[in-house]
DNA sequence: TCGATCGATTGATCTGGATCAAGGCGTGCC
DNA sequence: GGCACGCCTTGATCCAGATCAATCGATCGA
C-alpha cells in the first residue's frame, strides 16, 4: 500500500520486537548487527544495502553512503523545493512526507519505516516535491543520486533494484488514489503497516503508531474524528486494540478482508 | 497531473491541430514526419524516441522496438496479471488503464495520449497490475523491458530517462491521491489534458475527450452525474464549452486557478 | 501542584457529492 | 424511417463523512 521499499533490503535485521501487550516497544532500528559487518552505524561502514548483492556490489554501494544523519522529532530531512541530490534510506525512526498546496492545506503522501527509502519522487522534477519530517528521532543513510545512477550503470542489479523501488511506490500511490470507504482505507492501512513492520523483523501485530490521528486521517483522506471513530468501531468489533498510539491487530485476517481491495492488489 | 511521460519525447511532431470551434479534430498521432526519419510508422524504422539522444542512442533504441501493434477501440493492450515483458509507447489513440478490485468495482488509473508510455507500474510486481484498453483505435510501439534495461546500462541518458519517467508518474499519482473538491479535480484534469495535448503539438484548448463521462468520473473519484453537473456549471461560468465529447477551454487561466492545488505541484 | 496546552474521543449537526429516477439525444441497425 | 440502445443531462433525495462543539486525559513548564 505505501512505499514498502528498501535499497537492497537492510533486512539482515535480527532485532526482536519485544512488545508484549501494550508496553512501549523499542524504537525500530534497521541494523543488521553482523551480516558482512555493514550497516552497523550506517556511517562509513554501513550501506544499509545487503541482501541480494554480492560483496563487490556491497563494497561499491558502501562507498556511496555520503553521510549518515540524525534528526530529532519534528526536524526536516528535506523541504519542498530543495534541489534533488540524494535519496535517503531510513535507518531508524519514522518519516512523514507531505506537501502543502496552494490553499495551505497539508496532504500527507506517505509514512516511511526503517529500511524504506524516501526521495524517489524528486527524480523527475529534480527538486523535492514535498517535505519530509521525522516523526520520531530518526537516522538516515544518504545516497548521492548521481553516484547511485552511475553505479547502476555498471551494476544491472542495482539499476533493476532502483526501477523496482520506484515502480513499487507508484503502485502504492495509485491504489491509494482510488475510491474506497473509510473502513477499507483504515483496515488496509493498519494491515499494511503491520506487514511492513513484520518484513523488517518486528511484530506485525503489536506496534506503535508514530504519527498522530490527524496525520493518519490526512493520509487516508479522512477527518481526524473519523479516524477516531473507526478505531472505536474496530475495537468494539474486536478487530484491534488501541491505547493511545499503541496498537494491536487482534484479527488481522478479518482486517485484511475488510481492506482487501486495497491490499496485495 | 497525469502521466505526462514520453520515451525521449516523440516530440518532433509537427502536426497541426486543425480544430476550429467544435468540429471533430483529427485523431492525434505522434509522428515526427522527418527528424532522422524515425518514428515514421513506428514499425521497424521507428522508435518514437528522438529528442535528446544522439544518433547512436537512436539507432540502438530503434532496434529495441520489437513490435508495433494496432488495436481497435475497446481492445486490450494488456490485462491484469499478464507477465510483464514490455512497456508500450502510445503512438496514436488514447488508452485507459484501470483495475477491478475484489469487490468488482473499477478504478481508472490513468489516460495516456500519444507520446506517453504505459506499463511502468508493472516493473515491480513483474506482472501488469491493471488493464489497458484502447479508447479509440490506437497504435503502440512495444519495447522489451529487459532489452531496454540492458540498453540503459550502457547509455546513462536512457537510464536517466527511464528513472524520470517513472518518477514523474509517481508524482502524478500522489497528487491525484490527495483530498480535493470536485471542481478542483475537474479543472485540473481539463487543464492537464490540454497541456499534454499542447506538449504534443495539438491544440491545448480545443480537443475531444476520448473517454466517457463515466471514465472521467471514475478517474477523478466522482460519480458520472457529478462530472456532468460540473461541466454544466463550468459552462455557465464561461470556463468551458462542452458539446458531447468536444471540449473547448474558454478560460484556461481561470481553470488553472481553480485547479492550481493539483497542477504544476 | 497547578494551570495550560495539545491530542484524542464522542456527540450533534451539516453538506458535498452519491444515488435514485426520469427523460433527452445521438447513433447505428434493421 | 423508426426503433433500440448507450450515453448524457437534470432533478430529487439520501448518506458517509466533514465540521462544529464539548470533554477528557496526558504531558510539561513554572
Amino acid at each position: 500500500m505505501n512505499a514498502d521499499a528498501d535499497i537492497g533490503s537492510c533486512t539482515a535485521m535480527r532485532s526482536e520486537n519485544r512488545v508484549g501487550k501494550l508496553p512501549e516497544p523499542p524504537s525500530p532500528i534497521a541494523d543488521d548487527g553482523d551480516a558482512e559487518h555493514f550497516c552497523h552505524t550506517c556511517a562509513f561502514s554501513g550501506a544499509c544495502i545487503a541482501v541480494g548483492y554480492g560483496k563487490k556490489e556491497l563494497a561499491e554501494l558502501h562507498c556511496l553512503v555520503e553521510h549518515v544523519s540524525s534528526y530529532r522529532e519534528g526536524e526536516y530531512v528535506f523541504r519542498t523545493g530543495d534541489p534533488f541530490r540524494a535519496i535517503y534510506a531510513v535507518r531508524a525512526g519514522t518519516v512523514k512526507t507531505s506537501l502543502v498546496d496552494e490553499e495551505g492545506r497539508e496532504h500527507v503522501l506517505g509514512f516511511y519505516l526503517p529500511g524504506e527509502v524516501i526521495g524517489l519522487n524528486a527524480i523527475y522534477p529534480d527538486r523535492f516535491p514535498c517535505d519530509a519530517v521525522a516523526l520520531e528521532d530518526a537516522q538516515f543513510c544518504r545516497f548521492s543520486f548521481p553516484a547511485m545512477s552511475a553505479l547502476a550503470t555498471r551494476l544491472p542489479a542495482v539499476q533493476q533494484h532502483l526501477f523496482r523501488l520506484i515502480s513499487k511506490e507508484l503502485g502504492s500511490a495509485s491504489l491509494l488514489a482510488g475510491d474506497y470507504s473509510a473502513d477499507e482505507r483504515m483496515a488496509a492501512f493498519l494491515v499494511d503497516l503491520g506487514e511492513r513492520y513484520a518484513a523488517r523483523g518486528f511484530s506485525g501485530t503489536h506496534f506503535r503508531l508514530s504519527m498522530s490521528r490527524g496525520d493518519v486521517a490526512n493520509y487516508l483522506r479522512l477527518a481526524a474524528e473519523t479516524v477516531s471513530r473507526v478505531f472505536s468501531r474496530f475495537r468494539t468489533q474486536a478487530l484491534i486494540d488501541v491505547n493511545g498510539r499503541m496498537l494491536v491487530l487482534r484479527d488481522p485476517v478479518r482486517l485484511r478482508k475488510i481492506g482487501r481491495s486495497l491490499l496485495s492488489g
